[in-house]
RNA sequence: GACCCCUUCGUCUAGUGGCCUAGGACUCCAGGUUUUCAUCCUGGCAACACGGGUUCGAGUCCCGUAGGGGUCGCCA
């Protein structure tokens, strides 16, 4: 057995000082429930993290206790998340539901050592369970994050470890399950504290060796309290839907309770392992800030790989049920690419380069198209274009310039109405690529279209 | 209520006794670039929760106060 001043009372980082004995070794312990809350995902970021930057083992233990919401899709999600994150896992996966045996067996020995007892709590008349006797002794341990945590023995009671139906609880298995994957340090939510000293006797109990424990913050929404469905954006689903991309939002929720020590936000995952240390982790809560995620989003956004971008946009197209010439298509995503923050804002920002049956922005239209001389210059316009021999970029650059110039109009008095007549918007991309992309015959109906409907 | 923990700009943070008249980022505002929008550039607003100590010197150390959070299940 060994004791716990082995792990608590040595001076020093104690994850340093591992480094050369043992291999650190990291866990994510979720309940596949087909949601993963961005706290937890947070806190397996954290843990991949330190891992990787120890050059240790990241692994996953998936806690499927609860049968009727571990479904295998539940599963498949749990594992799809993780996958999108780019959160890799070392070794085989360890379904907890293949480990009770071993935790009544546990239980078992507990008992039979005078470590535990039997009782029907509280005389519920529920039959008896398996409670481990807390050892009345002053508990201390040093959180990688918090630093020291001391509980007094008289704080701390006795726990129920086995149900009166004869299931493990939490505290039994998920120690048992730590102790079996050799866990070196533990890195989860501030919720469980309190659990550690509970966990701490256990292991004593068990004669397993106390792991490393840091503690994170957790993330709150704007009142301060735990951030949670009703706050929107709670799982990391959400974040998928709602167009950011995997790397952004690990880069973000690294962020989100740790910096690297200097000025450096947007960072590559090589350099945030190298930079990862729990003494640089936050002992305070922090709020999701999405107008940042979604600057850090766009900054992933123009990084991003011309076809995988267009990937994106294409699966964007068809989830919109969009139906597209691929050629016409990509031509189009060559527009838009700089401008877009997160994938969500492709479909609505190229909605009106695939159907006629685009939107005129109502407010567009009567400040720039309703006014005297516009209907003229629509037209001439129209005729320039007909008559061009070539239409594309330039040529129309360069006839729309020299139509400013004959005309005495000025250029936003041209600009503007050939944009919403051709876009329905005033904000989009570059006006004369956008016209080469559009093509002549798109462009001319549009504008006869719009003098017909508005003028 | 008991026991633990937390507290720097609106938000995420830098800061480990002098380099802090507190730095960066996001947001916001103003100007410039882009004759649109987004980008980009420049500038600006904005914080050490409060009160006592310790010290030549405190955002940094100590003690209180206030506020906030976590936990007190045969949930995890």
């Amino acid at each position: 057995m060994i004791e716990p001043r082995d792990v608590n009372e040595i001076p020093g980082d104690a994850s340093q000082r591992r480094r050369h004995v043992m291999k650190v070794r990291t866990r994510f312990a979720p309940s596949p429930t087909g949601n993963v809350h961005i706290g937890n995902m947070r806190a397996a970021i954290y843990n991949w993290l330190f891992a990787r930057h120890m050059g240790g083992e990241f692994v996953l233990r998936v806690e499927d206790t609860d049968i009727e919401r571990s479904t295998p899709e539940a599963i498949q999600a749990l594992l799809d998340a993780m996958d999108w994150l780019g959160l890799d896992v070392d070794g085989e996966h360890l379904y907890q539901t293949t480990r009770q045996k071993a935790h009544l067996e546990a239980a078992e020995m507990l008992l039979e050592k005078g470590l535990a007892y039997k009782e029907d709590k509280g005389g519920t008349g529920q039959g008896e369970c398996v409670i481990f006797r807390m050892p009345g002794t002053d508990t201390t341990f040093v959180d990688g994050i918090k630093g020291e945590m001391t509980k007094k023995a008289e704080n701390m009671q006795d726990f129920v470890i086995v149900r009166s139906n004869g299931t493990p609880v939490f505290h039994l298995a998920n120690v048992l399950d730590d102790i079996e994957q050799g866990i070196t340090h533990v890195i989860r939510g501030d919720d469980h504290v309190e659990n550690t000293f509970r966990h701490i006797a256990l292991y004593k109990a068990l004669g397993a060796e106390i792991p490393n424990f840091a503690h994170l913050p957790m993330i709150v929404n704007k009142q301060g309290k735990p951030y949670s469905k009703r706050d929107g954006d709670a799982f990391v689903g959400d974040f998928r839907d709602k167009g950011f991309l995997g790397d952004a939002l690990f880069n973000y929720l690294a962020l989100l309770g740790w910096s690297p020590g200097d000025d450096r936000e947007v960072m590559t995952r090589e350099e945030m392992v190298e930079a990862f240390t729990l003494e640089r982790c936050q002992s305070s809560a922090a709020q999701v800030d999405m107008k940042k995620l979604t600057w850090m989003n766009g900054e992933y956004m123009m990084k991003l790989p011309v076809e995988e971008f267009n990937a994106m946009a294409f699966q964007a197209l068809e989830g919109a049920g969009i139906e597209a010439d691929p050629e016409y298509a990509l031509q189009v995503f060559g527009l838009i690419r700089e401008r877009v923050k997160t994938v969500a804002d492709i479909v609505p920002m190229v909605g009106y380069f695939f159907s006629e049956e685009f939107e005129y922005d109502e407010k567009a239209v009567r400040k720039k198209l309703q006014k005297d001389g516009v209907v003229d210059t629509l037209n001439r316009l129209k005729e320039i274009f007909q008559s061009l021999e070539v239409f594309d970029e330039a040529s129309t650059d360069k006839a729309l310039h020299d139509f400013v110039e004959e005309s005495g109009l000025g250029f936003g008095a041209v600009m503007a109405p050939a944009r919403i007549a051709v876009s329905g918007i005033q904000s989009g991309p570059e006006l004369f690529p956008m016209l080469e992309v559009l093509g002549r015959e798109r462009v001319i109906e549009r504008i006869d279209r719009t003098i017909v409907k508005f003028l």
